[in-house]
DNA sequence: CTGAAAGCGCTTACAG
DNA sequence: CTGAAAGCGCTTACAG
């Protein structure tokens, strides 16, 4: 703070009334005579009051703020932050300013409890929580977090027996609507990069997704199809390079993140494969860059904009006591050209 | 805040201490016999005992948090935020922590004197401020700033009388190096798209640095080649639409900003045009897309890396009483596809 | 090395 | 509608 910044009973004196009146007519409290709280208002503004949020804080108990925690993969060497979470940062701020709130971002994760730090040290009145590297170890954080009673909701698909609250898209239609899309469009080999097993559920239910749709196909699963790769371009070049050395054929090819699908892409047309002549390529998430590769990315896309409002409402209901529901929401097609399917409805 | 939580005085009453010891023993201070700071720690540590931060900013004056505003010029509607400011804030969120400080993110600008606020409230102990819509409208927030005798670094150029500190990379240079590529690989009428004059003093310079490097090379500037363009994608689609339109003809183009180019990419391939058989771009930031589009798109690099932390250094010095100097960093010219020349060296 | 005490700047019951 | 007063949970001079 600045050093000798005026204090509410700087106003008050100014003004002639008692620093509780101050605070009162600040707040919006009506037991002020609207004269007075006009004559308060002016004064602070002509003397550059602001309240000290500090001592509003700790005298409320609240913070009025947000912690925004990424968990991402790549937090250690040149950490590009996954660049789905980047999109939804704008629309978090915007929605919480519009409810009052401030968002404090961190992607440390020094230690064990830095997420429960924030609710205990009233820092956050609650947590939004984005990406988790290995499901498997962050699972234990998110019993943590439910035992703490901490306020938090986290961006992800609903998980059976999970704590808390979540947001997300429904990751295994989305699956569902690309796949039967490639086969719509007469591909019939159609492979899977992104197997993670349990340690990635988003990526699994896109696999359940992508196998569902097989099915409704008429088309057999095969494992040969079906490749492990981590949300990485350069998981994706290594899983189809791992494709095509071993001889695998196929004309159709559903990555589980536009990352990894722009990786496939580069493999893909390094190996001398013509996209979408040879391989139809699908992604998910649509990523900025998914418009500028060439050919362009056909990919599902979620809403960031509605996501972010979604999580952040949620939040700040959970603040102010009221229930929850998790939700998922409906993700959209978007047909391009690498696919080479008529454009259905492009961007 | 948890309700109920444990305060300083539970973990005094546990470890048989007084809650001043407690407090010394939290924040390291010599004066606490070894033994009993170990006994203290080990006791808040089974308690889930963390320092209020409320209580702790009270009284010490100090948040320990940083401010990052952002000015975006698209506020308003379906905000993409700048891809290139996006790419800082991992940095900066690091480098932050490293030094024990959180990050406050804020796109609002609802009150012409958010600004101040977060430091007059003890919200914030200085502010990052990346991007401006108008340097017109700006340069007043800055004065006021300055003169509130606020914390404040500016991400961008060294400009004259310019009150504050400002980390921010050769503008002029970087521009100079573009151009003068062009030039050497054979390029005689060269457009410049980005002209904003004094509303933007970073394309400003970069209008310096393509007009050096003309006179360097020996070619002619000619008005016609220098067109106006705001930083977005569809101003450098309109602005190539209109030199294609007038007749105007050129083999080169050097885009203030990696967004106008790849919208200038866009007209031009639109208009029957080959990129670089018949025209070499280059554009400025090297954002994340700079790379993907086809041909890939040879750019100016800007080290968001180093620059968030610097960003973040120079800012605790001040914020810790010390002096600081605005430092330009130098910028790197990335030898893509677009403008034809061998690579020189790729990323 | 440790404790008792003051005080950071608010908000809000309580009393009028 | 307004004021006097308590207290939120810390940190830190002061005294020992």
């Amino acid at each position: 703070m600045k050093q000798g910044a005026v204090t509410s009973f700087d106003i008050a004196q100014a003004a002639g009334v008692s620093q509780a009146t101050v605070s009162r007519a600040l707040r919006g409290s009506s037991r002020v005579r609207p004269e007075t709280r006009e004559r308060i208002l002016k004064i602070a503004r002509e003397m550059n009051y602001y309240v000290n949020r500090s001592a509003a804080n700790l005298r409320t108990q609240r913070s009025s703020t947000i912690a925004l925690l990424l968990f991402d993969e790549s937090t250690d060497h040149e950490s590009e932050i996954n660049p789905f979470f980047l999109n939804m940062l704008g629309s978090i701020t915007t929605a919480a300013a519009n409810l009052g709130y401030e968002v404090l971002v961190s992607f440390q994760q020094r230690s064990d409890d830095w997420h429960i730090q924030y609710e205990f040290s009233n820092r956050a009145d609650g947590l939004l929580i984005l990406g988790y590297g290995d499901y498997v170890t962050y699972r234990p954080k998110l019993e943590a977090l439910a035992e703490a009673k901490a306020n938090f909701i986290i961006w992800g698909p609903i998980i059976e027996d999970q704590p808390g609250h979540s947001v997300g898209c429904d990751n295994e239609l989305g699956a569902f609507e690309a796949v039967t899309h490639l086969a719509g469009i007469g591909r019939r080999r159609i492979a899977f990069v992104g197997n993670a097993s349990q340690h990635s559920p988003e990526f699994h239910a896109r696999l359940l997704g992508y196998r569902r749709a097989l099915g409704h196909a008429g088309l057999a699963e095969r494992d040969e199809l079906c490749v492990g790769a981590d949300n990485t371009e350069e998981s994706g070049i290594a899983a189809v390079e791992g494709l095509l050395g071993a001889g695998v054929e196929f004309d159709g090819l559903f990555a589980a993140s536009d990352q990894i699908a722009i990786g496939a892409m580069r493999a893909l047309q390094a190996g001398g494969l013509a996209i979408p002549r040879d391989v139809s390529v699908v992604g998910f998430d649509d990523i900025p860059r998914a418009a500028s590769v060439t050919p362009a990315l056909t990919t599902v896309q979620q809403n960031t904009r509605t996501a972010g409002k979604l999580l952040v409402t949620n939040l700040v209901k959970l603040i102010e006591g009221e229930t929850v529901e998790s939700t998922q929401m409906p993700p959209k097609l978007i047909v391009r050209k690498s696919c080479g399917a008529p454009p259905a409805r492009n961007t």
